[in-house]
DNA sequence: TTATTATATTATAATCTTTATAAATAGTGT
DNA sequence: ACACTATTTATAAAGATTATAATATAATAA
């Protein structure tokens, strides 16, 4: 039994569990959400479907991915471009995104308990927790950009 | 000589330095900046200046935003919310965000260069900068919301 | 100071993302 | 299979941001 079906697998039950209903058109966007390794924005994601789901409307994805959200399912993530971009939650990773190319890629990092200790401590926030991603240049951009 | 005098003259400085003409609307833009301690949105700051520039248009907010974060006098702040918020650049700060009323603090962290360091390491990236925030609630709503 | 010239501003429209609405459809538990 | 309610669809609306073209103005040099 695969990852990929695992995790469908559970996500489904989350939606059981929590008495939302499972429909074609969900089943499908996490599927997408799943196997994609692109962390695809609202679009992204209706363009890929359209082949299964000929009349599904743009709102239907907008509207499982606000779900999905609000279930703990998925997460959004607001760079500085114009549209979301939508990432299955699996384990805490963060992101470092290429400037270039706009390429997001996974790394895992022990957690920034103490930032969040700090930030509390000097705000009197009540802290719930953090977001942070790191910019650069990937390395087929930095090839690339290099002179033959 | 206020500190926010200081950071005005410099900014013009900057301005001048690149290229990059003084007009009153600039000028405003800047002033406005600096003493906020709100972290506006682009809509924010033309309310805020259409008592002194009544016929200023927003695309003239949005053009000189977009040239102030070009030349690094201005950071742009994209939450999940509609509209980007626009921040100077002075010293580096991160921010805690109240989920309940939208409220930003600064707070100061000595930097994470270990993180940039390892997502470097660990994907190949040419690490350029990072960010971050924390979200939490604000001892206001804290208050606000306690039963009495 | 004035003339020149490129740049900035304005007014407006267009674009793009996201959300709201109402009618039609389809899941789910019985 | 039925009934109930959530979901989908189609469409329009809202809101943020950008593009365009005409006008105005800042910077520079004569």
């Amino acid at each position: 039994m695969s990852h990929e079906h695992n995790h469908l697998q559970e996500a489904l039950d989350t939606l059981k569990a929590t008495g939302v209903r499972i429909t074609p058109q969900r089943h499908a966007i996490l599927e997408f959400l799943i196997q994609s390794m692109t962390h695809p924005t609202a679009d992204d994601i209706y363009k890929a479907l359209e082949g299964k789901f000929p009349n599904m409307s743009v709102a239907t994805v907008y509207n499982n991915l606000r779900v999905f959200r609000e279930v703990g399912l998925v997460k959004e993530l607001t760079y500085g471009d114009a549209s979301s971009r939508f990432d299955f939650v699996t384990t805490d990773h963060y992101h470092v995104i290429c400037e270039e190319c706009g390429k997001i890629v996974d790394f895992h990092y022990p957690g920034l308990d103490e930032v969040e200790q700090l930030a509390s401590h000097v705000t009197g926030f009540k802290v719930s927790h953090h977001r942070m991603e790191v910019y650069g240049t990937c390395p087929d951009c930095t090839t690339s950009k290099e002179v033959h």
